[in-house]
RNA sequence: GGCGGCGUACCCAAGUGGUUAAGGGAGAGGUCUGCAAAACCUCCAUGCAUCGGUUCGAAUCCGAUCGCCGCCUCCA
């Protein structure tokens, strides 16, 4: 099998994934702010991350992810001024941020569980040195270990105290002249704060807050040895992914609008803290866009969330389905004809692992012609993770098992799966017959009974009604059976 | 102003130097079926924004033009 590949934002160029320790991958990946719902374009994210994550377990590595919850410290306007979101969500809503906070990562972790996205476990309290472990873990969890890490960037002389804040010293990082890693802009090319007042205690408008002082209007607010205040936004991430991680992660995902910024200044933080490289490979997702062309974003005010897709009667995993048939790094156009062209794969997948006959299930060796579509898969999801092709490999083999008459492919299918995440497992023994209620049952058995008279017009009769109930007949050899046509799960 | 990306059929979307340009949806025809549904078969871009160039050969590399978008402020 190709070794995995992936595109390393670092270096601007599709590289062999090698981790740093072997069969180990150290994962992190920027999680959601949790002052708003979760929109589609954030879950394009989280799927992508999950995929990936499923990817490498695939290739056989023991995967430790870390996400962030980011419940304080994201501002309204710069990182040294203007309003806390999650402040200013809780003062509307009149609930502690704490509470606004708990609100919408529960919405997020329901949304993640019904695209199939499996999360890391909540962190543990407590100090967790190495080995790296897996963690689901809140920024407010963990003042005390960015307090650590600000704590070693100044004192590594890349920090100074003013009375607004402590700041990083981005020019005495970068030398004269030097350019972002990642960004690769120099700080001239950069007009950093153009739009923006910028705090007279900074030395430089490219300076950033990795501490804030003197806000007293914040709700949120913690002792330091600066003095009382919050930390700047970036500083979470160099934090929670030393303390679970260590100091040199193998990946580190975002979205590509945290080029830039974002990630660039972690990666100053934490390289001036330790002296270690930050991570080793940056992965970047691209937007998902709605139907103009435009993105969708928290802050443009209106954006599509998951319930939205529940509500209209659409499988949450069709939305999956809808961004495994893009490649990561290219814009995806969002509109519900393009959800609704994925749900008929999820359609076409289920009935296929619903109807799966005993003897295929239980033959323990897969029809030889499976080995070429298993080579393919592979192929594909090794190449920078092209999904769509891997998909499309997925519904060919499926196609061929009905051509074929041949239905050996369960194992290879089911490797597939833990891939994609469309849980067809759950189908397999998915009765169609004797969930419904009774009134239903009864319904069907009057229909059979009238074909067997060769009762056509009451058949269709009794068809239609059932239609109208939510119900879908089909007549197979084996008699007929009912569904319920997109029923709420 | 700087940095970056995109433009492939009605729609979504792979392919990034070399057999007939993946796959899905929609559409058309067919097999099966009492009729449907499901499934399968056939058809559906001599062409990849436009114009030049490099090459034996380009959707794929280079240049120009047009159009769209993102980032440089919180945002996946």
């Amino acid at each position: 099998m190709k070794p995995f590949q992936i595109y390393n934002s670092l270096h601007r160029a599709v590289e062999e994934f090698v981790p740093l320790r072997p069969g180990i991958v150290t994962f992190y990946s920027c999680g959601p702010t949790v002052y708003l719902p979760q929109h589609l374009g954030n879950m394009r994210a989280y799927v992508f991350v999950d995929t990936l994550r499923r990817a490498l377990r695939f290739n056989g590595y023991d995967v430790r992810h870390v996400m962030n919850i980011t419940d304080v410290g994201h501002m309204t306007s710069d990182a040294d001024a203007g309003e806390d979101k999650i402040e200013k969500t809780a003062r509307a809503q009149g609930k502690s941020p704490r509470e606004v906070a708990d609100f919408y990562i529960a919405q997020f972790k329901r949304d993640c569980a019904s695209l199939n996205i499996e999360l890391p476990p909540a962190a543990p309290a407590g100090d967790h040195p190495a080995p790296p472990q897996s963690a689901l873990c809140r920024a407010t969890d963990n003042i005390d270990a960015m307090i650590a890490v600000i704590g070693r960037i100044v004192a590594n002389g890349y920090g100074y105290v003013t009375p607004s804040g402590v700041y990083f010293d981005v020019e005495k990082w970068r030398g004269p002249g030097g350019a972002g890693r990642l960004a690769r802009q120099s700080l001239a090319e950069q007009h950093a704060g153009q739009r923006l007042e910028h705090s007279p205690d900074k030395k430089s408008p490219h300076d950033f807050a990795l501490w804030v002082l003197n806000q007293p209007h914040h709700l949120m607010q913690w002792d330091s040895p600066w003095g009382r205040g919050y930390p700047g936004w970036h500083i979470e991430c160099s934090a929670m992914s030393m303390k679970y991680l260590g100091e040199t992660l193998d990946l580190h995902s975002g979205g590509l609008d945290h080029i830039p910024v974002h990630h660039e200044n972690e990666i100053a933080q934490s390289e001036s803290a330790t002296g270690h490289p930050f991570a080793r490979y940056f992965v970047h997702n691209a937007f998902l866009v709605g139907m103009e062309g435009a993105k969708i974003s928290k802050s443009a005010g209106r954006f599509p969330v998951l319930d939205d897709l529940i509500a209209a009667g659409i499988n949450p995993l069709a939305f999956r389905v809808l961004c495994l048939g893009a490649k990561y790094r290219s814009e995806l156009a969002f509109s519900i004809d393009s959800v609704r062209a994925a749900e008929k794969n999820i359609d076409y997948l289920n009935e296929f692992a619903r109807n799966l006959n005993e003897t295929a299930l239980s033959s323990e060796q897969d029809a030889d012609w499976t080995a070429e579509y298993a080579e393919r898969f592979c192929e594909a999801l090794n190449n920078d993770l092209n999904t769509p092709q891997a998909l499309a490999t997925v519904l060919e083999m499926v196609a061929q098992a009905y051509r074929l008459r041949d239905q050996r492919i369960w194992n290879t299918l089911q490797n597939f799966d833990d891939v994609l995440g469309l849980d067809l497992k759950k189908k397999l023994f998915e009765s169609s017959t004797g969930l419904e209620p009774p009134e239903i049952s009864r319904l069907v058995k009057e229909r059979e009974e009238a074909r067997e008279r060769k009762d056509f017009a009451r058949s269709d009769e009794l068809r239609n009604q059932l239609d109208a109930m939510g119900y879908l007949v089909k007549d197979t050899k084996k008699g007929s059976v009912v569904t319920a046509k997109r029923s709420a799960t």
